[in-house]
DNA sequence: GAAATTACGTTGTTTTTCCAACAAAATAAG
DNA sequence: CTTATTTTGTTGGAAAAACAACGTAATTTC
């Protein structure tokens, strides 16, 4: 698919037409590159000078502690944006890693100029603010719902807190959840073997059911 | 001090005139009123319909378990705002307890009229926007920020991990937290007495140093 | 399709955290 | 000033989680 037509359908750009997509390249400083499965886009620590648009792809956001635990922060795919948070508060250096899980297609925008549109833009400048506050406002409810998972006070009401969420989410007591165990493990901040563990107590007591990342929850 | 004057002085009114600020009043369907300490604002589960400024005073939101753990997200103090992410998301259920530490004063807004403001805000709606944008891109850096806190796998390790950043914040060794014991233990969702036993441990250790809530950070 | 690699569940052991109870210190109330 | 009340530190025992190790199943690679 043609780049404008991603960007089309991305978050940050909803409601704005393909001519002003076409002059926001310029004013943006836009920059479109590929990155390969495992590599890393922005370390812990390292200067965040981009906000960066998931053209097509998966990348996630993750913590990595002193002894190499690792703590999945939020995962992003196609039409959603990094770093907008960071730039509008002067946060220049990540606190977090950002890593592809897939080959993935990216577009970066300077955040200077972003912060700052030019004239060319002002037509469509409520917007797209509107639209960035819509963004970020998401991305906080979703900390925010982490949050009453994790500081769950055992690992039993963390993975039951989730998977209710999942459940709910999508409407129904069958659902997949896009994590395998460790990941689903590094998400809710607790050992993998003891959250398999605890699965099969739950499943011994017909309280949910499971093959791989397919559940049923009554 | 005049409401007006405390309004000048907040985050989501910044750079904007008295003038606009009058007619603001009318748009946004303000209402001001007081909240006792220990009063419940709004409770987890009940419909979020404005967004809340403390003009003076100071809120906190908390997250309650069935067993009655108590899990501090976030304080707000005079010229702080909050349920913005609530109105731009849809949503309508608040996800917290929003409690007064004591007593305080709040300006509330029609969550409505704030996301589609009336003809007479324009001149200053861009400035506006800009400020929610500050306000939930702030608020986006601290929840990231408390992860890094309470994802890391040991007591020690999270208290350590805390103080560092206060300490930090500060710019100095010598630092006073915003927490007793029980809210330090409610904030980074560990137990009271274990964190006590921590603290001392590492007080012994000569890694650090306090009394009540003034710590010194080697 | 065989071999290698990765993912998952299980078990026993060690470590950590939680919990309850209590004493000492600090603070608030009368 | 004296008496409550609250906050904090300390301890020992119970519960839970982490950790290591391993077998098996599933998936990937060649």
């Amino acid at each position: 698919m043609e780049i404008l037509k991603k960007m089309k359908k991305s978050k940050i750009f909803d409601e704005i037409s393909e001519n002003d997509l076409k002059a926001l390249h310029f004013c943006f400083k836009t920059r479109v590159f590929e990155v390969k499965k495992g590599e890393i886009l922005i370390d812990e620590g390292e200067p965040f000078e981009s906000i960066v648009l998931v053209l097509d792809g998966h990348l996630r956001s993750e913590l990595n502690d002193y002894y190499g635990n690792t703590s999945i922060l939020a995962d992003y795919h196609d039409g959603e944006t990094i770093g907008v948070e960071e730039a509008f508060t002067g946060n220049n250096i990540s606190q977090y890693t950002l890593i592809a899980i897939e080959d993935t297609q990216v577009l970066t925008m300077n955040k200077y100029s972003v912060m700052k549109p030019c004239d060319n833009m002002c037509p469509r400048h409520t917007q797209f603010q509107n639209n960035l506050v819509k963004i970020i406002s998401q991305k906080n409810i979703e900390l925010m719902q982490k949050f009453n998972h994790i500081t769950k006070s055992s690992t039993k009401e963390k993975v039951l807190s989730y998977l209710q969420y999942i459940s709910k989410q999508q409407n129904s007591k069958y659902f997949d959840i896009p994590f395998n165990r460790q990941e689903l493990a590094d998400y809710l901040s607790v050992d993998r073997s003891a959250l398999s563990f605890e699965l099969s107590k739950l499943k011994k007591q017909g309280i949910l059911d499971f093959t791989k990342n397919h559940f049923m929850l009554k």
